[in-house]
DNA sequence: GCTCTTTGCTTAAACGATTAAGCAATCTTT
DNA sequence: AAAGATTGCTTAATCGTTTAAGCAAAGAGC
């Protein structure tokens, strides 16, 4: 029944040697400090007989770094950030380093209350994917000289490390693959958000539409609100569906919104593909139980995460590193769901 | 461009007193300890001129408390876990404490890694999702006087404070909607545990069937590897269905056995429910986009993760707490996989 | 035998906060 | 006016570690 946990002056008084021998000795550094080798030998018989654990708030607050990074994403009940917030989680641990995960909710005061509480627990450093007008607090993080990387989502007009999918080849590349298979009037269902991502998730399926023969029309495209998917996504179908030219083909720009678009299309008793045609922004479970497969774009889960990690942790280590902006590319999984139109006419 | 933090000693030499003062004026004790308004005003003022924050690190190294709680849990990745840890979050933010979450990979070496790492750490205490073979770290923990909750699993050997599902009437539940649905031959997927919360389901189940009248039959029972799972359900639902009286219905023990199943059975070609009914453990919203909507075990989710957060603060705030454990009780609901069959003869 | 180096340890400051104790100066009381 | 109480502040210890600096004893060099 340890009551109270050793300290390194419990073994020091043990041992009957100063607190700063047995620092030298648990930490490996015998041979700079000369220390003798049968005290050291006793030194660490004690501190494994007492079961010594080191504190790291001591430790932490002497350095002036806690090997703590901070990861603020916007929902971990999301299955795209809880991915990410793992394999953070593992490359982080590999390099010694623990994370802390808080949630925004894509709320801007949220996230400005996780950066400050992270701030005050001393984090050396920031994993962040930016919610909507939160350029003021990445700002923020660049003059107080406090190191972090961006992820999935960066603001084109503030100079940071990124390491973020490139969503405009990604989306024209979805665009692509059903209007080469045979679909005139493809539907787009995005979030109303000004974030880069997603502006350039729509920039690149309305080049892709203008580039094929049927052209862009305005009423395939429908944004809604974060915070009322299920109405706006439902309402928006419905209008996709009754334009002047229906829509045969639909991209969701996130997992969320398939969800929910595909459960109305459920609803609605669509035919996908014959009916309706599906691509979808990232992967999920999800949609390999779907009746007729449902084709993503996958997005290089691993590498964004572990990525953002290293960046992070080199930058810490020397803060003169050279800016790293890095886009990866997402890879289309072609399934049931956009299968090649069969041509009537 | 503030380089450095500003740490107390730097409003006191700004307002030429001293960090005793300071302390005080922040903490808001400036009636216990008599401090002049003027003054108190004008640190105030400094202190937010300075942007001060205050450093946790030396607050927890001095009061011993860092209000950080551990959450240990199998997986983030998985939407389970990933779902809890948000509401874990969420209760821990509202009582003012930070929660570090790690992810054992129901690997009980990990397990201790992380339980070692965050004692270290010096959160103060831990919420576990417990992995088999953990007795001996849950045991350390109680022996070291660490404070904990085991969360959705528990040991009943051992005895500790606890918040789960009462998982026996469950599988109970879920075995009688079948047999009272018609179905006679009901199997049961499980992982290959020694788990209580395992064995719990599996026994709910059992003594379901054998008070039906087709009674119960080992060849329905499957259990599967935690590392192996595709693989070793593919082969436990070929058994299930060449057995001497095949299954008309499945019941899966857990969310990434049914994910795993129903792809299967996809692949199969077997028609849900009229081939095989359905019925799995945790909600998911892969099941609202299954052709036909999977009947579910739904789990108090939001009970399970703010109870076990409230319950270990409340021992925190007093050690002297009596021992709390908790069953909740899941609630099936019905949908088509698993409707009531149409007798032929 | 005297200085110089090396060996093997200790002392003490520092990180940033909290807080018990102490100490003048002023105010109250009788 | 003397004693006691109150006010308004400071001093210094403390939490657990690290690490530069110091110091005594032993060994080396001449």
């Amino acid at each position: 029944m340890n009551k109270k946990k050793t300290s390194l002056k419990d073994i020091a008084q043990k041992a009957g040697v100063s607190t700063a021998l047995v620092s030298y000795v648990l930490n490996g550094k015998e041979k700079e400090s000369r220390v003798g080798e049968e005290i050291a030998a006793r030194v660490r018989q004690i501190a494994s007989e007492l079961n010594y654990q080191p504190n790291y708030l001591a430790k932490s607050l002497r350095s002036g770094r806690t090997r703590t990074l901070g990861l603020i994403i916007a929902d971990i009940s999301n299955p795209f950030f809880a991915n990410i917030a793992r394999i953070v989680e593992d490359e982080a641990k590999k390099n010694d380093y623990t994370v802390i995960i808080g949630s925004s909710d894509e709320d801007a005061d949220k996230s400005w209350d996780l950066i400050n509480v992270l701030i005050n627990r001393q984090v050396d450093g920031f994993i962040i994917v930016s919610s909507e007008h939160t350029e003021e607090q990445i700002q923020y993080l660049k003059n107080r000289n406090i190191a972090f990387v961006l992820l999935d989502r960066y603001f084109p007009d503030i100079d940071t490390d990124y390491v973020a999918l490139d969503n405009y080849q990604a989306a024209y590349q979805a665009g692509l693959h059903l209007v080469e298979g045979g679909y005139r009037h493809v539907g787009f269902v995005a979030y109303r958000s000004q974030l880069f991502h997603m502006r350039e998730r729509i920039r690149g399926y309305v080049d892709a539409l203008r580039g094929s023969e049927a052209g862009f029309c305005p009423e395939w495209l429908t944004e809604v609100e974060f915070t009322n998917v299920d109405l706006e996504v439902r309402a928006g179908i419905d209008l996709m569906l009754a334009a002047e030219k229906p829509i045969d083909a639909l991209i969701f720009a996130t997992y969320r919104l398939a969800i929910s678009g595909l459960k109305y299309i459920n609803e609605l008793g669509l035919n996908v593909p014959d009916d309706l045609a599906i691509v979808s922004f990232g992967q999920a479970e999800a949609f390999d139980l779907y009746y007729c497969p449902v084709t993503y774009l996958q997005q290089p889960m691993e590498a964004l995460g572990k990525t953002s990690v290293d960046v992070l942790i080199n930058k810490l280590k020397d803060s003169q590193q050279e800016r790293k902006q890095i886009l990866m590319e997402a890879t289309l999984i072609a399934r049931n769901s956009s299968k090649i139109k069969v041509l009537v006419d």
